[in-house]
DNA sequence: TTGCTTATTGATCCATGATCCAATTATATT
DNA sequence: AATATAATTGGATCATGGATCAATAAGCAA
């Protein structure tokens, strides 16, 4: 007795309509992620987020607009976004590195591998929205580099032996490369060392492309 | 009447169980590479090699058998194979240049790009395997690089500032970043002369990375 | 309190596609 | 030619999963 009155029965579910937006979509991008587009289930997605398969309709209609969107979401972070390049504080050499391993970060951020993966697997279906903000994604990446690789080459810090858009088509397609051969090759390899020393393999080799001159980097930390 | 006698009624199909499995197998690298596990349907592969869906399960049985027969069947083609080095011949340098430009023919062979892709998504969840076959095919090609690396820092050809291992994973990873990139992320873009010259633009950021003294490379095409 | 809006859901429908089976027929053998 | 074998297939079956809808209930306004 005292029971029904002590313990009115909570709530079986609450109206959140702001909050569930995004935790679908943090749930989308985790299964879109693992399974790719074809593979991945809707009530998958719904379990992850704690709701029925049918807010998840709900709310995205299809599981085509669902995709778009979360790839639309995961996209902010896959930026490197307003950074302020510097580049007279530790030289152009400080910028280019700044630049590198601030995009390492978002590209080895946990899931996002895994999406980048996907996204590249499933570009050619969606071809408005996800399409091309992942191209200009890479494409504002690689124009930041060419850049930088600009303005050093012109203050005499870098040397170049080719125009600096084929510099930067080198470092971004290395970066790429790197990512998925440590996520996805040399995952059960012996060699796990490798993960710690990954970034500083690839921030060595990008001084060897530039021709830096200036001493190994170890001032700016 | 005399058409009866004159033109017996073709046989409807052939019994030509030799030629069926490997007609399924590359209709199947097609199919699977351009539409990933998921999305990729028997009846596609099956209208492709010309047979019925019952007959591709009936040499195969099941979905993802046939995946892994067509991804050692496609390995074959993805390996570099068993190319003869000449150290000698055009020095260390021009054994480096011959086992990355037959590996970048091999990776950027028709079809090749979207099969890797396929593969690299999928390869989770085939544990057995088509996981191993490729894991092995990259740690081999490095492997090889590694050896020729070694080979000519030790006759004083190549002036790595790190140990053979590091610059084999950059240039590999290099390779497969500068493929995708290539084919999927600046496949619209405007620069599409980079198309012919992408090779030669890897070929000199290799030879920057590797620390080559010779002259540029002319001598030897 | 009362009613209204709408977020949420369980149940259902329906299309798709993998797998299976019995029937068909090409080919080898005698 | 007659028979046996096995390659091939059309069609049936079944599981899966995306989309839909009416019903429920939480929160808000009066």
């Amino acid at each position: 007795m005292d029971t029904n009155l002590a313990t009115p029965p909570p709530p079986r579910w609450q109206r959140r309509p702001a909050e569930r937006r995004e935790e679908i979509l943090a749930a989308a991008r985790t299964v879109f992620g693992e399974d790719g587009f074809a593979r991945a289930k809707i009530a998958d997605v719904a379990r992850r987020a704690g709701v029925s398969s049918a807010t998840v309709s709900h709310y995205f209609g299809s599981k085509a607009t669902l995709f778009e969107a979360m790839v639309a979401d995961a996209a902010l972070d896959f930026s490197e976004g307003a950074l302020i390049l510097a580049p007279t504080a530790a030289g152009y050499r400080g910028a280019l590195h700044q630049l590198i391993e601030l995009k390492w970060q978002r590209m080895t951020a946990p899931g996002m591998p895994d999406l980048t993966l996907t996204v590249l697997r499933e570009i050619e279906e969606f071809p408005l929205s996800a399409q091309q903000l992942f191209r200009q994604l890479m494409q504002r990446f690689r124009e930041r580099l060419e850049a930088v690789l600009e303005a050093g080459s012109a203050a005499g810090e870098f040397h170049l032996d080719g125009p600096p858009s084929h510099a930067a088509h080198v470092i971004s397609a290395l970066l790429l490369g790197a990512m998925l051969n440590l996520h996805f090759v040399a995952a059960c390899t012996r060699e796990s060392s490798c993960v710690v020393t990954a970034f500083e393999t690839i921030r060595g080799a990008v001084d060897r492309l530039v021709g830096c001159t200036t001493a190994p980097t170890s001032s700016q930390s």
